[in-house]
DNA sequence: GGCCAGAGTTAGTTTACATCA
DNA sequence: CGTGATGTAAACTAACTCTGG
């Protein structure tokens, strides 16, 4: 799969952007019902200068999708060589960082120890994994969602059983109920004065709120 | 007012499956 | 029938915005 980033360079982003795709971006989609405008996505400042020069003239930069600027980390970006994130990105649109798995072990590992990281845990594991530091931060707030959602679901699972077991101790002790209470029926019957006592009835009576002492 | 974390959303990628030649 | 190409929906997840503490 990553061999083929090479195909990935000719594909995608060179074809779109001069292919006058109608890119509409985010902002853009909420705010501004305008898509007729036609944009291109200056993402990144990698890019050489000329050809960014290049671009801006026939676009609108959208200021959007890489909004990230407001975080100082980002500027870790320059220091982010040899990552698949920085080699794609130059070329094309938006790409998605894929981590190898070597950084989705470290990460994971990480995550173990410290759920939440402080900035300089962030940044020495940054460095260790050629990443920005807000990479990690958005990584760790990703994973800390999931393992949220995975809780729920669990606690959800839990308390369906838990719904589902009183749904049949509720039934059976319905049915109990209507046993007994056919029962005292007969017993009141004077046919039947020695019928022999349950004994839930001498449990529950014993605290005088046995079916004898209901209503 | 800046910072951070969480919630919710967006969008790129992968995967599984179906269909067709 | 088996096979490769193609399309599509679902799942996953990095990156984003917004909001509240």
């Amino acid at each position: 799969m990553e061999d083929d980033h090479e195909d990935e360079h000719c594909n995608t982003g060179l074809g779109l952007k001069l292919g006058m795709t109608h890119y509409v971006p985010k902002e853009q989609k909420r705010h501004n019902k305008d898509k007729s405008r036609v944009c291109l996505d200056l993402s990144f400042t990698l890019r050489p200068k000329d050809e960014e020069e290049e671009e801006e003239a026939i676009s609108v930069r959208s200021g959007s999708s890489f909004k990230s600027v407001h975080h100082q980390d980002d500027e870790d970006h320059a220091t982010n060589k040899g990552n698949d994130f920085i080699s794609i990105n130059k070329n094309s649109s938006r790409k998605k960082l894929r981590l190898t798995k070597e950084q989705s072990t470290l990460l994971e590992d990480s995550f173990k120890l410290h759920t939440a990281l402080n900035p300089a845990q962030k940044h020495e594991l940054a460095e260790r994994l050629s990443l920005t530091a807000r990479q990690v931060e958005v990584w760790f707030q990703n994973r800390r969602a999931r393992t949220k959602l995975k809780q729920t679901e669990a606690d959800c699972e839990f308390l369906k059983r838990c719904c589902e077991s009183l749904s049949e101790e509720n039934t059976r002790l319905k049915k109990e109920l209507q046993k007994l209470r056919s029962l005292r029926l007969i017993e009141r019957s004077p046919l039947c004065l020695h019928l022999p006592a349950c004994p839930s009835w001498e449990k529950s009576t014993a605290f005088g709120c046995g079916p004898l002492h209901q209503q």
